[in-house]
DNA sequence: TTGGAATGTCAACAAGGCTGACTTAAAATG
DNA sequence: CATTTTAAGTCAGCCTTGTTGACATTCCAA
């Protein structure tokens, strides 16, 4: 069924296309995904926060006054598990959650510096484990990197993805 | 804290270890994660198993006879949590479990006929995505990808990943 | 023969997903 | 203005999958 796709029948050079190179590949983006959160992980512990909170955290940082349907559609979680996480994150005073100005219905999500603090060292030691993985492989490496996750997505993601700006304070 | 790092200020260009590069990265990650599980997901809702029971199947259909033990390393979780699951998987006839030869406290595991089928339906959806990622990318940036992801390992993970062989029947 | 290793199992617990039902407030729409 | 829709929050209950701790069994090896 999955054989024959990777075969080297046509001119072009296709062998990274074998089965068992997408098998490696399969099992690079495990391995290197418990490496990714191994770091933050450490650090939530100490809050007794898990990864739910770290990416609430993270993604309120990056879109400043985001709603909380925006956020949703982010993590890709329902209302009532996120809802869980940000109840807490509210009241240990590291969000802030402001009545809409436009829209009273929706609510603006803001860290306040405390949210940053914790924010800014869980970024800090994921994006140290990065920095060393890019500068590891290389200016090519990482575009080539980048490109293959890109294609991984799932198109209404990548769509969100690419349209998520740095935050300009 | 966490500013200046990826500051072109050297004579080479170090601009993908800009801080917001590293950002894009690390969201990468993230959503491309999501996409790269998407598929096997929806095939396991069927069976009612999860991905625990899904990376149990992909590690014994690619270490034939691995034991229990060695099945833990390379997953990272408690033998309870493992057990429970290789406990379904025996019970429903998709794994076998053989004692030892040499040391008959051990257990090899293999995959039954019933274990492969599934392993293959989940392997060929998640391998589909992969390709097609690759494809779109093409073979330099899955070199750049590749070499990222071993990057990103805990030192004693890649020894494994590295030790993976593909099975030969 | 005894210590320790490998395995398995029981119980209890927690995080973090999910669904479904329901409320409140406010906006949008007829 | 009345009605419907939308955004958010909440409660209850369930599932998967991870965790500890305790304990039994088997059996290799010193």
């Amino acid at each position: 069924m999955a054989e024959g796709h990777g075969s080297a029948s046509g001119g072009e050079n296709l062998l990274f296309l074998t089965d068992e190179q997408l098998r490696k590949g399969i099992e690079a983006m495990f391995f290197a995904y418990r490496g990714f959160t191994a770091d933050p992980d450490r650090i939530l512990e100490d809050h007794a926060y898990g990864r739910a909170h770290h990416r609430a955290l993270h993604f309120i940082n990056r879109t400043h006054g985001t709603t909380v349907n925006n956020l949703l559609a982010l993590l890709g979680v329902t209302k009532q598990s996120l809802n869980r996480v940000l109840r807490t994150l509210i009241e240990d005073g590291l969000v802030e959650s402001r009545v809409g100005r436009t829209d009273r219905r929706e609510r603006n999500l803001y860290l306040t510096p405390k949210g940053e603090a914790l924010e800014r060292a869980l970024s800090e030691a994921q994006r140290e484990r990065m920095r060393a993985a890019y500068r590891a492989a290389g200016p090519q490496a990482v575009a080539g990197f980048r490109q293959v996750l890109e294609a991984m997505m799932d198109d209404d993601i990548r769509r969100q993805y690419l349209g998520l700006r740095d935050r300009r304070p």
